[in-house]
RNA sequence: GCCGCGUUGGUCAAGGGGUUAAGACGCCUCCCUUUCACGGAGGAAUCACGGGUUCGAAUCCCGUACGUGGUACCA
């Protein structure tokens, strides 16, 4: 079998949002299973949706997804440029090929024509209003004007596009590795343009003539371009390649949570999740959306959670690493129906994978987030073994700062409601008591500290469990975080003794 | 409108002629834990509808409904 080629070929236009990441990812999988190419594509053919810093924030966020390309703009294999912009002036040929062999031809209605051709299919009840075989005998092109007469608006540069010729009554049949077999009537498809009036090539052209010269093997990419695919097809055979065309895979699409259509950007705003992989800002309205990153997702839970949105193994694993992903991949267990986003799920993903994954590799990522709050002096040993406390209560990554700030710094004010209406003189003694226990004890380890107070607890015929909220709360200011002596023993004498005194003043 | 694709609990989904129709998320109850979690045990909840084919249909076929995509000199 010919070695396995596969692109994803994003259009540089904004963030890249998950269903982008999963296409990539998809294809990146199969690349890896079957020892191919992974390849990036540039596709920004229409020079009108040119976004600064759009293309570099794709290169950034398949790094930060940890599935890089084989070979792309920045990284050249043989079969560049990878832009399309920078290939501009290899499309022309194939389409005048085409116009050539009768399978193409010009055309020179101005915008204006088409739509008043458009308004008079309408209202004459057509439902079909496409410039196709039906109405382009009654259009300006070179098949109703004389080859003269072609000729000489050629040779004045009168703008024109190349329009492929789409015979009609034709029955184009193919296999989708997803779908099975589908079938579709050329006459239901317009005369696409191919090349167009500022002579770039459309994306129908491009992608054709690229995955071509690109030696592409399988087209991964989302269902919405399965009703072009016909075109597509046709193209591949009156280019005279028919026999090296692709296998075609149309991965579902990912849905908005709350039914209607696929997830966009404003999903993410008005319910309140990431769609963008990482945070993107609008160069135009220097408007910042946050993505999965700055939301505090793992890049492995994240990829995880796309994988199983269209795909699952078969077995009862959710939890997958890359490694373990590109094991099992495969196109014929992903599925053909949309999948509703659950941002649930897709947390739940991401706990998975804080717990599962050591302090070692956490302490970075939530060293950085205590920086961000202005917490400097966090000493590394202590908080590797704070995250180990603490991240079983942890699904995103911000959550290690509510967690576990107090560790390193007082909490700003405590709640004292749990246990003021049950505070009593014996339980003031208690801890006045405990202070002067704890000045001098010996090992301060959480195993003594808890032995200690419940010594002194006996001692004054108390119920450990009554004094155990109360300490929490004037340790960490709440009802929350882990075994409360853990605490102690990690905030240290000082400040633990520090922290009752405090919590004493506040109470009656 | 026209063309395509799809439809198993609220969500992700296994199962593809005979199953008590898996599992996960979320929700609820209980246990563990004198906080919150983690962990454990349970629970509620599903084959869109109508016709066929068949001894037997969630599974195959046809319709309908609904969803979704496309219908650009956008990708």
């Amino acid at each position: 079998m010919e070695k396995v080629r596969v692109r994803f070929a994003p259009s540089p236009t904004g963030g890249l949002h998950v269903g982008g990441v999963r296409t990539a990812l998809f294809n990146y999988l199969f690349a890896r299973k079957h020892k191919g190419d992974f390849i990036l594509r540039i596709e920004d053919t229409d020079q009108t949706r040119y976004v600064e810093g759009a293309e570099q924030y794709i290169f950034d966020c398949l790094k930060w997804c940890g599935i890089s390309p084989d070979e792309s703009p920045e990284n050249p294999g043989e079969y560049g440029p990878y832009r399309q912009s920078e290939r501009k002036h290899l499309y022309r040929k194939y389409a005048e090929d085409l116009v050539r062999k009768g399978h193409a031809y010009y055309a020179f209605d101005t915008p204006e024509e088409i739509e008043a051709m458009r308004e008079k299919l309408k209202s004459e009840g057509k439902g079909n209003q496409q410039y196709g075989y039906a109405v382009r005998h009654t259009m300006r092109n070179s098949l109703t004007l004389s080859a003269e007469e072609t000729e000489a608006l050629l040779k004045i540069n009168f703008p024109h596009v190349i329009r492929i010729k789409m015979e009609p009554n034709e029955l184009v049949v193919f296999e989708d590795v997803i779908r099975g077999r589908i079938e579709m009537d050329t006459s239901s498809v317009d005369d696409k343009v191919l090349l167009k009036a500022d002579g770039m090539p459309t994306y129908h052209l491009a992608v054709v003539v690229d995955d071509y010269l690109m030696k592409i093997s399988h087209v991964l990419r989302g269902e919405e371009w399965l009703p072009s695919a016909p075109v597509h097809i046709q193209l591949w055979k009156y280019l005279g390649w028919g026999h090296q065309m692709p296998k075609w895979a149309h991965l579902p699409l990912i849905l908005k949570p709350d039914g209607n259509g696929k997830l966009s950007k404003r999903d993410g705003e008005r319910l309140g999740f990431p769609v963008f992989a990482m945070h993107w800002t609008d160069p135009r309205t220097r408007e910042t959306v946050k993505g999965f990153r700055e939301f505090g997702f793992l890049p492995e839970a994240f990829l995880n959670l796309l994988a199983l949105l269209g795909w699952n193994s078969g077995t009862e694993q959710e939890i997958f690493s890359l490694e373990e992903l590109t094991e099992q991949f495969s196109l014929e267990r992903v599925h053909s129906s949309g999948a509703k986003f659950d941002f649930e799920k897709a947390k739940w993903f991401n706990h998975e994978w804080i717990k599962r994954t050591p302090a070692s590799g956490l302490l970075p990522l939530v060293t950085e987030i205590y920086r961000e709050r202005g917490i400097e002096n966090t000493e590394a040993e202590k908080m590797a073994f704070v995250i180990d406390l603490i991240k079983d209560r942890c699904t995103l990554l911000p959550d290690f700062w509510d967690q576990g700030y107090y560790f390193f710094q007082r909490p700003g004010s405590i709640d004292v409601t749990p246990i003021v209406s049950k505070w009593n003189e014996k339980k003031d003694l208690f801890f006045n008591e405990l202070i002067r226990t704890l000045e001098v004890m010996d090992f301060w380890n959480s195993a003594n500290l808890e032995h200690g107070f419940k010594e002194i607890a006996a001692v004054n015929q108390l119920k450990p469990g009554e004094l155990m909220l109360p300490l929490r709360i004037m340790l960490v200011g709440g009802k929350f975080g882990p075994g409360v002596f853990d605490i102690a023993a990690v905030l240290g004498r000082e400040e633990t003794i520090e922290r009752i005194r405090q919590g004493l003043a506040e109470l009656p």
